[in-house]
DNA sequence: GTAGGGTTAG
């Protein structure tokens, strides 16, 4: 029968690309239009792997006769270069054509589904593949836990797709811990790998990976710690992603020593390497992240958009504009500037570190901006003093459709609240909660408190914590007290400090913002005690510390260290700024003490 | 000739 088929002459021709290749091997005419398709879909396979999408398509259209194996390496070729939207059209238009798919087909453009985060083109495929009988099939049964762990509210289904496998395989396994640890579930993910271990199934490097990412978000290093004896054990100390799994581990469980160690350790080392431990570093210690990636490039490794992400966040943090800038040109020169995520943490750094018009100006040159790309540009116009702005951006945003977050609620607010915008701030907390379903949480509220309390209305802040849902924290009654101390109203910031002490006794200026309260009461006794307490903390305080760029060096002010080079010089410039301040009828603030204003620290 | 799970960011 098959011979027969291949027999029949092609009612189209065989495209010219594919007679060259089939001339290329060899073969004497005439050419037979299946191994004209086995040719055409091994070349559609090559120049997926290459990344050229379109040649493949002009390909594939040209083709006489495509059967099955054809669609589906359009289908799984799409989705390897992440165009899962045209994967499922593929798959759409296949059907259209009345070609039955088989496992190959179904589990490829469940991959797509997975892609696209479409919990009901998985669902859709799924009652496909009971009806086509290839539900049962190892590799479509994998990829539908894989669809339903990644798009589910919650793990049942794909729950139940493991339990009704007819066969299980260490991608099984893997695919559930997987589905529990990505979405923060850590423990149920180690609770799998000791099922897995139990039943006696042989663990994988896949397997140890992501057991080890278990650990990292359960923060449970001892498991860790036994997690790479058993590594050493089964000899995959050789595997690159599971050492990157253990040096990200050990960097989550902030054990940076650790985390050094076992990297000086690694006799391989790939980019992913580098940048788990730069990412590790940002997060405690944004000198040394900037360091290691100093390192990182004399050893001939190129930065990645993830490597980028992390140092400029560092520099965002150490409010670095010269390095920042000196990082944006490499990203310039890598062609990487056009990626959304890295243009917002730009956004991000430029306004932090005071160049408000560099974020403005990669904003609005952004051809496609998400939620992050927004709400950092109102954030940094925030912190800046331009709410209004802040606020009018926030008008852009909701009419170009894009779908509100809480974050961007606290963006908004924190920029009403600094241009005194009270009602529309408010109208905006009402709307968040009636129209757009979002549930206010602490840092909202501390948003709400301050808005209000800035605004001079402190009794109605203090309402409002009162007829909070659930207990205020910390930050909340800081907000409080802000406003009390702003506005004079010693009785009700004495209240919010007590709070505060309650939940932090460590916070030495709400002793000292509490000892003035008592000190404007002429309750000196009380006042006393506060500093008393404060003089007991004295010694834990870390000492504040400001820093600023200059040429090539930067030099750091720590309170109360006189030693420095340049002290005299900065004294004498503080002192006249002062007086000119005194001169434009400024009252020093009595929560600071003058001579703890500045000293030099020195140059590093 | 077509299909799988892992590590780095926000």
């Amino acid at each position: 029968m098959n011979a027969v088929k291949q027999c029949v002459p092609c009612i189209r021709p065989i495209p010219a690309m594919i007679l060259n290749a089939l001339q290329n091997t060899h073969q004497s005419p005439p050419f037979l239009p299946q191994r004209a398709s086995v040719l055409a879909t091994n070349l559609i396979k090559s120049y997926f792997e290459k990344g050229s999408v379109n040649e493949a398509h002009q390909l594939f259209d040209e083709m006489p006769e495509r059967d099955v194996v054809a669609w589906t390496a359009m289908i799984a070729g799409y989705t390897a270069c992440n165009y899962d939207s045209l994967s499922w059209m593929m798959f759409y238009e296949m059907l259209r054509e009345g070609v039955k798919p088989n496992a190959f087909t179904v589990s490829s453009v469940l991959k797509a589904c997975k892609g696209m985060q479409c919990y009901s083109c998985g669902a859709a495929v799924h009652g496909l593949a009971i009806k086509h009988g290839l539900v049962g099939y190892i590799y479509v049964d994998n990829a539908l836990m894989d669809v339903y762990a990644t798009c589910c509210a919650t793990m049942d289904e794909a729950c139940m797709v493991f339990r009704d496998a007819n066969l299980k395989s260490d991608v099984s396994w893997t695919t559930l811990m997987a589905g529990y640890t990505h979405r923060g579930d850590g423990h149920s993910g180690l609770r799998v790998f000791r099922q897995m271990l139990s039943e006696e199934a042989k663990p994988s490097t896949f397997s140890f990976s992501i057991a080890i990412k278990a650990c990292s978000s359960t923060g449970l290093t001892a498991h860790g710690e036994q997690l790479q004896a058993a590594i050493i054990k089964y000899g995959l100390e050789s595997s690159l992603p599971v050492m990157n799994s253990i040096v990200d581990m050990y960097c989550w469980c902030q054990n940076l020593s650790e985390a050094r160690q076992c990297f000086n350790e690694m006799h391989l080392k790939d980019l992913i390497t580098w940048n788990t431990l730069i990412s590790g570093y940002k997060r405690v210690d944004s000198n040394e992240c900037l360091t290691i990636f100093s390192s990182m490039e004399s050893q001939g490794f190129t930065p990645n958009y993830f490597t980028f992400t992390s140092v400029i966040a560092a520099c965002a943090d150490l409010a670095l504009l010269n390095c920042g800038q000196q990082i944006h040109a490499g990203i310039v020169l890598r062609g990487l500037d056009r990626n959304m995520a890295l243009a917002n943490s730009l956004i991000d750094m430029y306004a932090k570190c005071g160049s408000i018009s560099d974020s403005r100006k990669i904003f609005a040159a952004m051809p496609s901006k998400d939620l992050v790309s927004w709400t950092s540009m109102m954030i940094g116009y925030g912190a800046h003093g331009y709410g209004k702005e802040a606020v009018e951006l926030f008008h852009e945003m909701v009419r170009s459709g894009v779908r509100l977050d809480r974050v961007v609620f606290m963006a908004v607010l924190s920029a009403c609240s600094h241009a005194g915008l009270v009602s529309e701030g408010l109208r905006y907390f009402s709307s968040m909660v009636t129209g757009y379903n979002i549930i206010p949480d602490q840092d909202i509220y501390r948003c709400v408190v301050d808005l209000l309390g800035r605004a001079g209305k402190v009794e109605a802040a203090y309402e409002i914590i009162k007829n909070m849902p659930v207990d205020p924290d910390d930050s909340v009654w800081g907000a409080l007290l802000g406003s009390c101390k702003a506005h004079k109203l010693p009785n009700l910031g004495k209240l919010a400090a007590e709070f505060i002490l309650d939940a932090r006794p460590d916070m030495v200026r709400t002793y000292l913002m509490l000892s003035n309260l008592y000190a404007s009461e002429g309750e000196w006794e009380d006042f006393a005690k506060m500093r008393n307490l404060m003089k007991g903390l004295g010694g834990k305080k870390e000492p504040g510390c400001s820093w600023i760029e200059l040429k090539n060096d930067i030099c750091s002010f720590v309170v109360g260290d006189n030693a420095g080079p340049q002290m005299e010089s900065v004294y004498e410039i503080l002192n006249s700024i002062i007086r000119h301040m005194k001169e434009a009828g400024y009252v020093p603030d009595g929560d600071f003490d003058q001579e703890d204003v500045i000293g030099v620290e020195g140059v590093f």
